[in-house]
DNA sequence: CGTCTTTGACCGGCGC
DNA sequence: GCGCCGGTCAAAGACG
């Protein structure tokens, strides 16, 4: 595992990134943020499920684009997107009944940075412990944007 | 033996 | 309507 990563957050004025520097890693299960809502599908096969869950957008700096937040995913597909050269992995949450999805991709430009895009909410607690993620991420606030996607800001 | 990756097919939305 | 594009399915294999 690599000890050095660290956190990159997307400020509110575009491009540019504030960097926080940690040892350990994500989980994104914030009860306070929003509920999960049951999405109703009908008897679809392979039908779409719920579009608007709530998004939570994480940038890391990292070699390996694999990071370990305590919960088990499974990966069910991988796609290049146009515009980036590196494909985007979709992980979904192996907890039965638990539909937390998560894409995984590179930053086309900068092949260190990683961003981590974290779908719904986990019913289910972690299996492991990730007390040092819980303690970054206490000390950060969310704010929603004009989507329902959500950035991890630092306070000033 | 169970769980998870891999990989191409498939599908729906959207723009032309 | 058609084809591109992004997201998901599912079969078979890898791996412990």
């Amino acid at each position: 595992m690599d000890n050095n990563r660290q956190i990159l957050f997307p400020s509110s004025s575009s491009s540019d990134f504030k960097v926080s520097s940690s040892n350990s890693f994500l989980d994104v299960k914030k009860g306070d943020i929003l509920r999960t809502p049951n999405k109703e599908s009908s008897s679809k096969k392979g039908g779409k499920e719920s579009k608007k869950q709530h998004r939570y957008v994480f940038q890391t700096r990292s070699h390996v684009d694999i990071l370990d937040d305590g919960y088990r995913w499974r990966k069910y597909g991988e796609k290049s997107v146009k515009n980036n050269k590196f494909p985007r992995s979709y992980y979904r949450c192996s907890y039965r009944g638990c539909n937390v999805k998560k894409q995984i991709q590179r930053h086309s430009m900068d092949e260190q940075i990683v961003i981590t895009t974290y779908e719904g909410v986990h019913i289910h607690p972690v299996e492991k412990s990730t007390e040092s993620f819980e303690q970054i991420l206490r000390n950060f606030q969310y704010t929603t944007k004009s989507n329902p996607i959500m950035y991890l800001q630092q306070p000033n």
